[in-house]
DNA sequence: AGCACGCCGACT
DNA sequence: GTCGGCGTGCTC
């Protein structure tokens, strides 16, 4: 008797082990998925991980059902990957398969009520919402639980499925079927009979009387010469003919129709051979990069803005195909919108897959089949294109290495894309390229270390000079304004605009009011479900709450002592760009945040506005420095220093000084006299000076320093566990019985548990334990399973089922 | 994730 | 008394 282990892509702790039946023995292959049985009745497409002869010795197995597959859908490769992502991002296999297979491979069975023709109709007796389903059930004849669900408004639905069940007057079955469906076309082919040549002359003779079905018939021969079957569409657009002659033709007999699949996926032409040639820079950076793979090191390129990585990068990936192998490249998912992706598209034609969250469910099992069949050669793509089955990677290039958006937070696995990725490469045997014009603080450490090979490439492409950067100080502010805007910056901009240049203004919150407070007694609104102030949105005459996105109605008064003059601390985006359209109500504003680039093609719209001059001046969040990848605007604004570099994680000075340099980045001009203003309380903040002086190597001495003296990574692992529970006392013992379960463990340093930063978030206490472990491999490894048992532990402790523990693996 | 089981409040 | 609410535990 033979065995399957399989995942399920539930958070399950263990694979479940089935039997695999006589018939289908020799044929269950790991990563093939399967059918099988959970529970009472729940029918799964379940993941093979391995099959083996140990017969459980507890429990008796099940059968695999049945197989779905034929081949395996995901790769041994992919296997392994996720075990590793597993166990070191402390996360269950299921839920690693959750988020790796594309939502339409996952499938899992409804439970389907069929009506019992021993029946005539509905008998009596029967309660109301019983009768409701039996009539229902009595005219369709059958009926899934959702359906009934939606028939009886949710409520009690088991209640009167069991009262038919009771009676027989309905059978209940297991329905599990392929969401998959692929898009079909409907296509016109010529009946073989008229494939006779004098056949046909008797149908042309025949249409003497009928011009436009005679025009039609001769455009259909036209474009038969390409293809034996014509899309219908496509026929009727080229010949101008409606469906009704087309149909005329068809039942004359010439014609026959049949749906044929096609592909979802838009299919891009590429410029051919689109020649270009790396200048002296980029050919040395290319060359360093090359002797860095072959020494097998990770390389890291730091390449200031505007310096053409893109080229080297396209340069590497043409090699990776010449070698008749893939190549990924990584990029935030906000970046996916610029002109990066439609760069890559002209060289690299249909051999390119894009993969990005606006995709449909049916159009990503397509993109992964088009991976897996290696058809496509490249894929661009956020952290989740990692998941995707690569066939045999050559290289993976991870752009804007630095970038926190590779960092998943919620769902698990709470994995760091560039960290996985360069162990998704040592699984493929391929070499790892990170970019950025920042590097983080760990990939510059282990390029000190030489661990990684450092590559710099400090020329600026087509000479385009840094900017100069100005802080000044924010006590210098307009009355008015009440420290919004400095006369420096106000006079700056009047000043950029009358040169004809474009402004962007870098404020890090959104809405109108960040802040209210009551005048008169100092009281706040707050958000019911979080511990957080509310932000006022004049777009939608509403409150917000930016933790849990509940809006509720604008205050008018203070609801404590009825006061009415509440005030507004703070500015957000919404105000700051009608502040701006009130001073400079001749320049044309536009807002790039969260809220206003919620629509489908909102930020690709906005880029072109922006990049062809409609737009003077651009107020925005983080979005505007990792949204956009032009450099040719005259001057940024960083309105508030200070919110990026006070606020209590020990990344901050990191994280600030990569924002700005971002920023600055933006503001580069060919003319050399690109301006980046920066306003503070706090002239002499160390990041403000390097970043006045470009200075990387500064900050990261100092930086680097720092996070010796403390502890901090890269000199250690740090682990976040968060407990979570809907009552504030048991979240809190909860976090002190795991605390003290982790004070087991050799050698790892316990901070906490501690009320997170924001302590109530939809309504759920978080308490915090943070870690410190060692950073060598096995004492980590070693630590990360002491703090899985730990977690176990407390979780069966009685009472404790409501609790949740999250763990955090390198937070970010 | 579902689903069953079991223990308490508010209805006949 | 029972009906049905949800908190708890389990799925090979
Ligand atoms: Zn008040
Ligand atoms: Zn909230």
């Amino acid at each position: 008797m033979q065995f399957a282990d399989i995942i399920l892509p539930l958070n399950l702790p263990l694979t479940l082990t089935y039997g695999v039946p006589v018939e289908l023995q020799g044929l269950v292959q790991p990563g093939m998925r399967v059918e099988v049985g959970l529970g009472r009745n729940k029918i799964y497409s379940g993941l093979v991980l391995q099959v083996h002869n140990f017969k459980p010795e507890h429990y008796t197995v099940k059968p695999i059902r049945n197989l779905v597959d034929e081949a395996p859908v995901v790769f041994p490769l992919q296997l392994q990957f996720w075990q590793w992502i597993a166990r070191y991002y402390l996360c269950s296999l299921g839920e690693v398969m959750h988020a790796a297979l594309p939502a339409h491979l996952k499938l899992m069975s409804e439970s389907l009520l069929i009506w019992n023709d021993m029946y005539e109709q509905p008998p009596t007796g029967l309660s109301d919402n019983a009768f409701i389903v039996a009539e229902a059930l009595h005219i369709r004849k059958q009926l899934t639980i959702g359906e009934i669900r939606q028939l009886l408004d949710g409520r009690n639905t088991s209640k009167a499925i069991n009262e038919l069940l009771e009676i027989e007057l309905a059978i209940v079955t297991e329905l599990l079927e392929e969401k998959y469906k692929a898009r079909t076309e409907r296509y016109v082919f010529l009946e073989a009979a008229y494939e006779a040549e004098q056949k046909l002359q008797e149908a042309f003779a025949a249409l003497e009387k009928a011009p436009k079905q005679l025009s039609l018939l001769l455009t259909f021969f036209q474009l038969k010469q390409q293809q034996a079957g014509i899309p219908v569409a496509a026929l009727l657009k080229k010949a101008k003919a409606s469906a009704a002659q087309l149909n005329a033709l068809a039942e004359k007999g010439l014609f026959r129709f049949e749906n044929i699949a096609t592909d979802r996926l838009p299919s891009g032409e590429s410029n051919g051979d689109a020649a270009f040639t790396l200048n002296d820079a980029q050919q040395q950076a290319f060359t360093a990069i090359r002797k860095g793979w072959a020494d097998n090191k990770v390389v890291l390129l730091h390449g200031i803005t505007g310096s053409g990585k893109t080229l080297i990068y396209i340069q590497l990936i043409r090699e990776a195909i010449a070698a008749g192998k893939q190549a990924l490249f990584l990029l935030p998912e906000i970046a996916l919108t610029t002109q990066v992706v439609s760069r890559l598209k002209a060289y690299f034609g249909d051999e390119l897959g894009v993969y990005h969250s606006r995709f449909s469910n049916n159009e990503r099992v397509e993109i992964w089949n088009k991976v897996k069949d290696g058809k496509y050669k490249v894929v661009l793509g956020p952290r989740s294109a990692l998941w995707l089955p690569y066939q045999e990677l050559d290289c993976i290039i991870v752009d804007e290495e630095h970038d926190t958006s590779y960092k998943q937070y919620e769902p698990a696995p709470r994995f760091h894309a560039r960290d996985a990725a360069i162990y998704l490469a040592s699984l493929h045997k391929a070499r790892v390229l990170l970019g950025s014009a920042t590097p983080s603080v760990e990939s510059t450490f282990n390029a000190q270390q030489k661990k990684y090979e450092y590559v710099p490439l400090k020329e600026r492409y087509r000479g385009v000079s840094l900017p100069e950067i100005e802080p000044v100080s924010a006590k210098n502010t307009q009355v008015a304004l009440s420290g919004l805007m400095t006369t420096n910056l106000l006079d700056a901009i009047a000043r950029t605009l009358a040169e004809g240049k474009q402004v962007i203004l870098f404020q890090n919150k959104r809405g109108y009011a960040p802040f209210l407070i009551c005048g008169a007694c100092g009281w706040i609104p707050l958000c019911k479900n979080c511990d957080v102030s509310l932000t006022y949105h004049k777009q939608t005459d509403k409150l917000h709450c930016h933790y849990c996105g509940t809006k509720s109605a604008p205050i008018k008064h203070c609801l404590q002592c009825g006061n009415t003059q509440i005030t507004t601390r703070s500015f957000g985006t919404e105000r700051i760009e009608e502040e701006l359209q009130r001073i400079f109500p001749k320049a044309r504003t536009a807002r790039m945040d969260w809220d206003s680039m919620r629509g489908k093609n909102k930020q690709s719209q906005l880029i072109e506005d922006f990049t062809r001059g409609r737009v003077d001046i651009l107020v925005g969040t983080q979005m505007v420095v990792k949204g956009l990848d032009f450099e040719q605007v005259g001057l940024v604004g960083i309105l508030s220093a200070d919110s990026l570099l006070s606020y209590p994680d020990f990344r901050v000075n990191e994280r600030g000084f990569q924002l700005m340099e971002q920023v600055s980045g933006r503001a580069g001009r060919l003319d050399g006299k690109g301006h980046v203003i920066i306003q503070t309380f706090n002239l002499r903040h160390p990041v403000l000076q390097w970043v006045k002086e470009h200075d990387f190597r500064g900050f990261y001495q100092a930086e680097i320093g720092m996070r010796q003296q403390f502890g901090y990574p890269p000199f250690t692992r740090m682990v976040r566990l968060t407990c979570r529970h809907r009552d504030m006392q048991k979240a809190a013992q909860g976090a002190e019985a795991l605390a003290e379960e982790l004070q087991k463990i050799p050698g790892i340093f316990i901070q906490g548990p501690a009320a997170a930063l924001v302590p109530r978030v939809r309504n759920f206490y978080l308490q915090e334990i943070w870690l410190k472990l060692p950073r060598e491999a096995a004492p980590l490894q070693q630590g990360k399973e002491g703090i899985s048992v730990a977690i176990n532990a407390v979780m069966q402790q009685r009472g404790n089922a409501a609790l949740q523990i999250i763990a955090d693996v390198d937070p970010f």
